[in-house]
DNA sequence: GGGGGGTGGG
DNA sequence: CCCACCCCCC
């Protein structure tokens, strides 16, 4: 099975970049981020006329996270709070920012990780609150289910060769050593790993470029969207690849999806 | 020689229609209103490139008018005031809805007419204002040339045969009797006709058609852009049509532009 | 630079 | 519906 993960920057604006990719494609499963969109707006039809069942957890505005599935998806639960309680989750629910379903034995898990904006600032500290979160919500589900996969837009690049440019980029957001530490603690030290790396070692690959200053042109690019795999899923992977094509079309997102391929069990 | 009028909607989002349109013209001069952008940041280039020169008086956000013509234009004159004076004109040049320059004997004047809003309104009552003032205009500038040509976006359906459903539409804003009576008493009286009617009799030929309700589709339009000719440019006129096929093109000016053809001298 | 939102204008 | 503007976010 094919599994993707594409950060749309709006699912309304990004709507025909879609269809035409998922047209051009044959993906099992979608998963979407910033969809920005209220639910009652999710762009539904058109969706499930290409096949898709669609599981949303959409917002005004912001963030906004979907699972689009030729399979209907088992136990659809949104937000940490369906698995560590309203309580335990605070204000870290308000934005919606995860979704996850089961396909088959398979936990899929969207996520999209707050940006932080800047280094010491409040939004900043919300990332780290949320990825603490995440770390919880992971180790929960960890000890219930077996084959887990987690994918999304993580807004931390891991290591230096998933940065164009990595010399100083110590305070900047998404790269900072306390960022990627938190990442490594709450996903990555849980046993799950970066299914990418499993098959692409290089440098220069990367998922996200900024609207700005040509970036994707001069590929000037982060790898920021990822795909996690639990021990038992790592044994299905079959291969992992970034596709560019979507981020060279017109008014495309800033992203551009990644697929993950799994072998039938 | 062929003289177009066009009001565009913004000429920065309707760069490529208009670029598109004079490539596939042939038109001498072009008549732009609604412009919508500061001189500064008026899109010479791209229209120089296509052999134009450009005579342009535009404001920010609203109203603005251009000339475009192959030959330079002698004696553009920006405004009201720079034929009547500022104090005749008041606030009336605030707003930048009138452009005019000469090629060769013929005296090209373009306005953009204000729209109103709804009768009875301070809009309305400015649109009355800025008709009266426009009478002393081309009083003025009649004294002064023998052929004239004036077209733009006058706001105004002169006849009920210019309107696709005239039934009830005397109270309705472009249609009401006071603006086609001073529409009559600002041009007509003054012994301009209008081009298009020298040719065409029919109704249901219409330049402009809301965004909203499908109206384009439906026909239900209103031709408020018009060519008015001097007697002595009159005789000069040899055809005159409204060319919808801009409108049919994707996110389109809610206008169609109308060409009118002189023979040359 | 390109999404979203809102308001004001037509 | 589709401009413009402003503000927020990435």
């Amino acid at each position: 099975m094919r599994i993707a993960t594409w950060n749309v920057n709006s699912v309304r604006s990004r709507l025909e970049h879609l269809q035409r990719w998922l047209t051009d494609q044959t993906l099992d499963i979608v998963c979407l981020q910033e969809t920005k969109v209220v639910d009652e707006q999710f762009p539904l039809e058109p969706l499930q006329a290409l096949g898709y069942h669609c599981a949303i957890a959409g917002q005004k505005s912001y963030n906004g996270v979907a699972i689009l599935s030729r399979q209907p998806l088992a136990d659809v639960q949104i937000g940490f709070g369906a698995v560590l309680g309203a309580e335990a989750v605070g204000d870290l629910d308000e934005q919606k920012r995860v979704i996850s379903g089961r396909s088959g034995d398979l936990r899929i898990i969207n996520l999209y990780v707050p940006n932080g904006s800047e280094l010491g600032s409040e939004k900043y500290d919300y990332k780290l609150r949320w990825l603490t979160c995440l770390q919880q919500y992971l180790t929960v589900l960890g000890d219930r289910e077996s084959q887990i996969h987690i994918c999304g837009d993580f807004n931390i690049a891991l290591e230096d060769r998933d940065i164009y440019d990595p010399a100083g980029k110590e305070t900047h957001i998404m790269s900072s050593p306390t960022e990627r530490e938190a990442l490594r603690q709450s996903v990555l030290s849980l046993g799950f790993v970066d299914a990418f790396r499993l098959f692409e070692a290089g440098a220069d690959q990367f998922s996200w470029w900024d609207y700005r200053t040509g970036a994707f042109r001069r590929n000037r690019g982060w790898r920021i969207d990822h795909h996690y795999l639990s021990e038992s899923a790592k044994a299905r992977a079959i291969a992992c690849h970034i596709d560019r094509e979507p981020r060279t079309w017109e008014k495309p997102s800033d992203h551009t999806p990644v697929v993950l391929e799994l072998a039938d069990e």
